[in-house]
DNA sequence: GTAAAATTTAACTATTAGACAAAAATTCGA
DNA sequence: TCGAATTTTTGTCTAATAGTTAAATTTTAC
């Protein structure tokens, strides 16, 4: 896609965020809205999110706000909402069976369309919908479906020679839900989902600092 | 506790994966590292962990590296490791029985030692060694516990409401897995997982970055 | 004595927050 | 009903803050 602008990537964070508040404002029926009352729902500071918007060229009238179905529109085709994304989920442990039972592809455009685990009581079976193949087929599977996402939720003594198979499968993005911070080639990308280390942040944070700031 | 030195939060973040990581060399018998092969290791940059352990002072030795046990043994004690910190889970859908099971207190100090939900026939049983109680009693028992952290993964129709009686009944943070951003007073911190989120970004870096470079 | 590797300083980049003019919408008086 | 005054709210600019990377320096190990 590679689209014109070059966008921060803390921006680029955001937009979800921006882009399920304005569904669901749409659902709730209204009409318009101002980077106020969104800043109160989505907790960022109102200048951000005019920023933000900003980026991508006017969308707002001055005196009036932003009108939600049309900046909804616009965001909507900024993610992609129109295609679905097939994403394969490696490892139905505790956390994978979670993921799977989630179903990101209510409200999303995105989907798991393959699972992936060492089990025999669970390879070729059909688990929530969705396929279960031998973790052995992984990198014939991904190739021959053409999914480019995984989701990793493998022990992490695996963690690091399952990734490496993803690659050669032709992966483009992992999200790492191993304590493991997985070494790729610097086209795949990763976002790590450190579980015990969110715990851990936070704690610390409570610990140690007075006000209110975590971004 | 309210300690020393003020740390960047970007540099808070990073201390729980140090730890994991020392942790793990301390395992594996190593007794000294560079900060270069910390680097390979967690993925941030080498200078970026200097700068990180130079804010407690100089905890290495030039020409040597740093000494394994001492760094860890610094950083338990920054990380509180010596104390356990009970945690409260709100909500036992597919992802609470996950987090539940998944178990944080192996290799770390913090445990699951309450779990509330709203179904009577989890009410009054043990689920993985921690009882369950009614959502209605969240507030008397987390008080009386002196429950200070808490894990949200109810539906997000319920999530403010219930964020409310967390606050009421004095917790200090909330490691929140709904897509809700909830409100809370100022001195309550909230540390937002949203797994869609997360996926939907990594599918539009892809789409739209050609460098691998998310922070 | 040489090389390795931390520390320190500085430069650079990214991100956020604040301030304010401009534009649109709304209100209110006649 | 019309239009001036007021309010709302964006968009943009500037300043401040935070974070990362690089370069120079110093210390220590071998």
């Amino acid at each position: 896609m590679m689209n014109d602008p070059i966008i921060p990537k803390a921006t680029a964070k955001r937009l979800p965020i921006y882009y399920r508040y304005l569904k669901f404002l749409l659902d709730a029926g209204k009409t318009r809205v101002s980077s106020t009352e969104l800043s109160d729902a989505v907790k960022f500071d109102a200048a951000t999110i005019r920023r933000d918007f900003s980026y991508f060229g006017a969308l707002g009238k001055r005196g009036y706000g932003y009108d939600v179905a049309s900046l909804l529109d616009f965001f909507s085709k900024i993610l992609n909402q129109d295609t679905l994304t097939n994403v394969a989920l490696v490892g139905l442990g505790n956390l994978g069976q979670a993921l799977l039972n989630f179903n990101f592809h209510k409200n999303s455009n995105m989907r798991v369309s393959a699972v992936f685990d060492i089990d025999s009581e669970l390879i070729n079976t059909i688990q929530a919908g969705v396929p279960v193949y031998d973790i052995a087929d992984l990198v014939n599977q991904i190739h021959d479906q053409r999914i480019e996402i995984a989701i990793l939720t493998v022990p992490q003594a695996n963690a690091q020679e399952i990734t490496d198979k993803l690659v050669q499968a032709g992966i483009k993005g992992i999200l790492n839900f191993t304590p493991l911070r997985v070494t790729v080639p610097s086209n795949v990308r990763v976002q790590n989902v450190d579980l015990t280390n969110e715990l851990q942040t936070l704690i610390y944070f409570i610990e140690n600092y007075a006000d209110n700031e975590i971004k």
